[in-house]
DNA sequence: TGTAGTCAACAATGAGAAGT
DNA sequence: ACTTCTCATTGTTGACTACA
């Protein structure tokens, strides 16, 4: 079995079939109809089908849509050990997907090929596995992503979504198990930490980057979510 | 059942001062 | 250059109720 990303804007099977491999169904444009296990339905761009070894299984899609194919021996453990036939992906998987297309729409490089594989499977296992988004939540979260530096409140988050503020609220928290402080808070940090590991920023201007106006409310905000200043982390 | 409004409690923020 | 603190202000949450 050899490990394989492709690129297919169909099915080449339009009739149920198995193989012995597992198989990750990622649009990248359009939706693909799919039916697997006890799932028969949409998958849309930013989510992840699954398709494990020897089940059964049926897809087909409209002929704008692409979609990538990645055929994998071993599934990442927390893909294998999870309920989910079809999950949310992160923005750092999505910008990747939009990679591995343009790479192989125009290179021929085994070794490079094996890379993005590797690199595909790490990315893999550091998803949280969320189910299936509502699609207005899951707008208002690309909204966050593209908007994190920015003064971002409910308000307007909730406009992103179509839904009333309360309304938003309720829905967010159901679909991701947290606040939407929470969450907005946990993309900050992150962010934050990946600003001090991987660059020189000084830390008013990564506190702006992550939307914190003030150095002493991003100092503050970073100490309490991570147990030491952004400098100690630094160091 | 889904959506929307109200409200009290709490959390987060900005501004500024002082300290390291 | 950065952290920590205080304080006033603003924003958010969650419980509750009402409506279509």
């Amino acid at each position: 079995m050899k490990n394989l990303l492709s690129i297919r804007s169909y099915s080449t099977k339009p009739t149920r079939h198995s193989h012995h491999f597992n198989q990750l169904v990622l649009p990248l444009r359009g939706v693909i109809n799919i039916c697997v296990g006890n799932f028969n339905g949409k998958v849309a761009p930013s989510e992840c089908v699954v398709v494990k070894a020897n089940e059964e299984h049926l897809f087909t899609a409209d002929t704008e849509a692409r979609f990538v194919v990645v055929d994998m021996e071993h599934l990442p453990l927390n893909i294998s050990s999870s309920q989910y036939i079809v999950f949310a992906i992160n923005s750092s998987l999505r910008s990747y997907l939009t990679f591995i297309e343009n790479q192989l729409e125009n290179k021929v490089n085994a070794q490079l090929e094996q890379a993005m594989f590797e690199i595909f499977s790490l990315l893999l296992a550091e998803q949280p596995l969320l189910p299936k988004v509502d699609n207005r939540i899951g707008t208002a979260i690309s909204f966050i992503e593209q908007n994190i530096a920015s003064q971002l409140q409910i308000k307007r988050l909730a406009e992103s979504a179509f839904l009333s503020e309360t309304q938003f609220k309720k829905l967010f928290k159901q679909q991701t198990g947290m606040t939407v402080m929470k969450y907005l808070t946990k993309l900050r940090m992150e962010k934050a930490q990946a600003l001090l590991t991987h660059t020189d920023y000084p830390l008013p201007i990564i506190g702006e980057k992550v939307g914190y106006k003030e150095p002493s409310a991003f100092s503050r905000k970073f100490s309490q979510y991570f147990g030491l200043s952004p400098t100690k982390f630094k160091k």
